[in-house]
Order: C-alpha cells, then sequence, then structure tokens
DNA sequence: AATAATATTTGAAACGTTTCAATAAATTGA
DNA sequence: TCAATTTATTGAAACGTTTCAAATATTATT
C-alpha cells in the first residue's frame, strides 16, 4: 500500500497542503475546527511524516562530530569517547561513533559513511596503513571537513591536527623504575607490530634498557596470557613491562597460573592505567594516560576549527603520561 | 557562502544535472572524459551531495542502523555494539553509535539526531523515564523507523521488539549456588534504583533467598567499592551476590583493604562476565550474559523489519545467562 | 557513404515537504 | 450594513536529488 502523504490527507480533509503543513509544524494560524478535523483525517489515515522531506535549506542542522575509533571493545578507546562527548557537548555539538575494528577498509567506509551523513568535523583514531597513505583523508580535505588525529603522525597529512601523548617518554620512565628498583632481566611485551603507540613504547624501553628483551605480544588480555605462556617459556626474567593494561593483566594471570608470584617473583607494569588496574588483587602500576584529556582536547580542536573562517595551522599537542607506582613492582 | 549541489556543478562541468547524477551513482553510462571531467569539478568545488535528497525509492543510500547505549564506557555495553556492529556488517549495514550517559534528555536527543541523520533502524537501550512514556519513541514510530529495545518493558511502546535476557533466573541461579554452598548471610549488592536489570536480579535473588540483604550500590567499580566501606560497616555477612562484575571486583577490592580474604571469608558472584572476570587474581564466579549475541539479535531483528514490507509484529526474545563458577565462591 | 546499432547525454517530472505572498473569510467598529 | 481589520487558508515555488524516456552522438556494418 502506498504510504500516505500530506497530499492525502489535504484531500480528505478538504484542505490545502499548505494547511496540513501548518497543522504539522504546530503554527497557530489554524482555526482550532480546522486544525481538530485535520488532526483527525492524520489520525485515521495512519498519516506520518517522511523526515527526509522535511529537511529544506534554513532548518537547522544538526551540529555534529564523528569519531572513528580503531576498536570500541577497549577501556582505553570507550574514555577518550567519553571526553570527546563531553567536549562536543559544552560546544552543543553531537558526537556519532564508528569503529573500524582494527580493519582498514572499515576505516575508509566509515569515515565515507560520516561524510555523507553530514558531520561537521572528525576525529579519528587511525590505523597506520604504511604505503596506503590514506584517500580517505584525502577525502576529507577535499570536503573541507577539519579532521583531529589521536595517535598518528603527523606528517601523514599536512591538514590533519594531532592529539597524542609522550609514550617513549611513559615507557621510559616505566622501565627507569624497575631498572632503580634493581631489575636486570627485563622483559617488553610489545603491543601489535603496526601500532605507532607501540613502535613509540619499545622505543622508550630500549632507551632505558638497551638489553631488554623485546616479544610481541598484542594488545588484549589474551595476548598478554598468551605471550607470557608461549613466548616465555622456559627464560627467566625478573620483570615485564608491558604495552598495555591488559596486557599486563593477562601477563600477571597467567604469571600465577605457572605459580610464580606478582611482585615477589616478577614485576610488572602496565599502561594506560584503565579503571580496573586500580581494583585488582594486586593493584597494577602503571603508566596513566590522560584519557579523556586527549578526547577533549581532539574534540576541542575540531570544532575551533569548524569555527573558524580561514585555513587553520594544523596544530600537534603531545600530553603528558604519567608512571603510577602501585603494588605490582618491588625492589629486588 | 551557499552550499554547492549537483546544479553548481553540471553549470561549472557544461553538463546536465543528469549526467552528474549518474557520475554520482556510478552507473556506467557516463563516457569516460565526461566522468573524469565531473569528478574533477565536483572535487574543485568541494561539493557533497545532501543526503536526505537522496532518500527515494531505490536510490543508494547508505544503509545505517543507529544504536544509543545508557554507558558507552561500561565494558558490557561494548560487547553489545560489537555484536550489533558483526550482524549490520554482514547486511552491508553500518552502525553509528551514540551515548546518552545515563541522562535522559540526551537519550532523547541522540534519537531526534539519529533520526535527522537518517537512518533506517534503531536499537536502544533505554534509560527507564517512567511517566515520560517515550515521545521519542512515538517520534520513530511517526517515521516509521524499526526499532529494537536491548533490555526494556516490552508493554512501553507497541511496536518495539525487545531484546533481553532473564535475569530474574540468573539471579536466583547465583543465589542457590550460595546457598547450596552453605551461605546464610547473604548480602544483595544491587544496581542502579530504576535500572529494570537490577529489579529484576534483585527479584532472583529474594526468589532463591528471601532473607537476604538488599543494599544498593550501583554498577560501577566505585560503587561497589563504597558500598562495602561504607554500607556493610560492622555488618556481618560471608556471601556478596552482586549486580554486576565491577561492582563485584569493587568491593572484592574493599574486602581485600578490610584484611578479609575471598573467597575464604565471603564468596562474591558478579553478573555479566566481561572479559576480565576471569583475568582476575581470584577468578570471579559470575552469571555469563551472551553480550554479543543480544547485540546480534537486536540488529538482525532491526534489519529484519526494515526489509519486510508489512508492518511485522513486534517481537520479545529472551535469552539465557548461565551461571560459571570459578574461584570467588566457595562451600562453607 | 548510408544505415543500423549502440553508447551517451539531456531535460523534465517526481519525491514529500516547507514557505510565503496572495487571497478569502471572519470579525470588528461605525 | 459597509468598510476596515484581523485571521485563516490557499496555491505555487522551492529544496537537491534520482529517474527515465527521448534526443543526440558515436561506432560498426554494409
Amino acid at each position: 500500500m502506498r504510504r500516505k502523504t500530506i497530499k492525502d490527507v489535504a484531500q480528505e480533509a478538504g484542505v490545502s497542503i499548505g494547511t496540513v503543513s501548518a497543522v504539522l509544524n504546530r503554527r497557530d494560524s489554524v482555526r482550532l475546527v480546522t486544525r481538530k478535523r485535520v488532526l483527525k483525517i492524520m489520525d485515521s489515515l495512519n498519516y506520518r511524516p517522511v523526515e527526509a522531506a522535511r529537511r529544506r535549506l534554513g532548518s537547522p542542522r544538526e551540529k555534529t562530530l564523528g569519531l572513528v575509533v580503531k576498536e570500541i571493545h577497549n577501556p582505553y578507546f570507550a574514555d577518550i569517547i567519553v571526553g570527546a562527548q563531553e567536549e562536543a557537548r559544552k560546544h552543543d555539538f553531537r558526537l556519532l561513533v564508528m569503529s573500524s575494528e582494527q580493519v582498514f577498509s572499515r576505516e575508509v567506509d566509515a569515515v565515507r559513511v560520516l561524510v555523507a551523513k553530514d558531520i561537521d568535523g572528525l576525529i579519528i583514531n587511525p590505523l597506520l596503513e604504511l604505503g596506503t597513505l590514506s584517500s580517505h583523508f584525502q577525502d576529507l580535505e577535499a570536503n573541507n571537513i577539519p579532521f583531529v588525529m589521536i595517535e598518528g603522525l603527523s606528517g601523514d597529512v599536512s591538514t590533519a591536527s594531532v592529539v597524542d601523548i609522550d609514550n617513549e617518554r611513559g615507557a621510559f620512565d616505566a622501565t627507569m623504575h624497575l631498572l632503580e628498583a634493581g631489575h636486570t632481566e627485563l622483559v617488553h611485551l610489545a603491543g601489535p607490530k603496526y601500532s605507532q603507540h607501540s613502535s613509540e613504547r619499545s622505543a622508550g624501553v630500549l632507551r632505558a634498557a638497551p638489553g631488554a628483551r623485546i616479544v610481541h605480544a598484542g594488545a588484549t588480555l589474551e595476548d598478554g596470557f598468551n605471550a607470557v605462556r608461549d613466548q616465555l617459556k622456559g627464560c627467566s626474567f625478573t620483570a615485564l613491562v608491558c604495552y598495555n593494561d591488559l596486557v599486563a593483566i593477562g601477563a600477571m594471570r597467567q604469571l600465577m597460573d605457572q605459580g610464580l608470584l606478582v611482585p615477589k617473583d616478577v614485576s610488572i607494569v602496565g599502561f594506560d592505567d584503565i579503571d580496573v588496574a586500580s581494583y585488582l588483587g594486586v593493584p597494577l602500576t602503571t603508566v596513566r594516560i590522560p584519557k579523556r584529556e586527549m578526547g577533549r582536547q581532539a574534540a576541542a580542536i575540531a570544532i575551533e576549527q569548524i569555527h573558524s573562517t580561514e585555513d587553520s595551522k594544523s596544530r600537534r599537542i603531545l600530553l603528558d603520561a604519567e608512571l603510577i607506582v602501585r603494588s605490582s613492582t618491588r625492589k629486588r
């Protein structure tokens, strides 16, 4: 059955479509008796206006920011999202979130969809695809949509601003903390091979402890658990510097399963300071990333660029990561 | 500056708007040289088609599902999102996520924005606002947008389908597990007062143990931590049934701070089975919710309704929750 | 070179609304 | 009752696209 339109209502009510539209928009120019008749017809015809057709020039557009994250299923990104959302709301912007789930083609796709949905600005936590330099970013530039990268190479796209943290420094501090505690046999459980953050953190670890053993674990609980079980089998070490807290927690679990105690036998440092880190049986020593602040700043920059008329210069903001010492590390 | 339209592109490229439209829609009737010229003009003019105007029968719109969650910063919802996204992608739908952050006005707002962005269907995890019966839901019905509620009263909105789990049963099972282990002094750390899930779970606890003490904690790590510290001060109990895993973890931390051991002195059961639950120092006994499956089913229903022409009847799907016994509970 | 076949482009109608100047109807004041 | 006001309604233009039959250009065949 054909969908009922404003025209059907008008005809049935013996009235013009202009009048029906007036009723629809609650304009007070309609006589009560007419309004009632129209409303009754609308009801009996089960009429529903087609939202898309109502949108016209001059009708108030929603101000929206898009946010594409690599992995929505990760407390680290959750905090970034919350921070971005808070800041956006302050400026009366809404936040539309999409996740690429670590798949590059989905990242490209997400950007395309958000652009089609008419966002005013974009925050993206990009996957690093060497070689495939970013046709979707060029798209954004072409469409004049300001965008801000969270964790990304600044040289990547000239017009993009970047908000990031000093990973190298954070990892350096964490490693120094272990060295100062007398540890000499260090293992670094690194993250995904192509992660920008991971390589920066590895660099920090190596600057402090050039002899540290590097093992590529990954970014999840399971990755940490498996890495210790498989890759560190029979290997002697007294301290672990982990890519992030999840890996640290996974590693800790595996050590316990092997009958080793943290921090008595092995000290562990994480990275991120996710909420649960301080609630663990052995509260985790970790490098705190100001996650909300990153989201907040990224949104602030995007909105500022939306409002500014001239081409704003791209910025690079580097926030500090701070070592938080809890109970998972101990003097040797 | 006026927004560029297809007309501007056509004029600039010396071609009809029909041709530009053909280029836009990748119809292969356009000569290569023409296509290239048009694309170049589009680029130089920063042209973006207005999505709303494309909404016509048979036109190639982006197929999108909106998803509004109460709290993006919660591993429970994260899993639901991932499940919904997986299913959506199977059917070539994209998922736009917004979070109400537990604020009712934001939920209403999020729905409005998503509708304005022309989504095809909506999945919502609604806040329970008694009395304010859902003008935004009526809006959805008015716009003929199928929507599915995750965790919600089915009577709430007649046309909505609901995907939920059997909370009462899950909580009952968890409580029985403790009773069978010989516990008699039970405390139930309930969730937020207005939460549907929380009251269903409380009902399950009380059915198994009518004498259980009920304390309203909340839904976060901190809530669990504080509830045990403040509301259970000096209170004697040997087992805790918690609203969710986060509360359980928070409670466990506080007990440890008080020198109590889990499960030796106190047994604890959580709810949800978030990822980290099995990696804790004391792996958590909990009631597993098929979170991804919930998201998956919700998306599947929404998409089915989008595709079906006639008014589809609303459905109510109740998934089972399963008790997973780990180490945080013990015979007394 | 003429015709037929095919490929490309055009132009106008359609989509379902809102807007607003013009008109019609109702009300007021005398 | 008549004009002057005020209030209510109309009808057509606009919004930015897609669609599709018709017109035109190109290529192939003879």
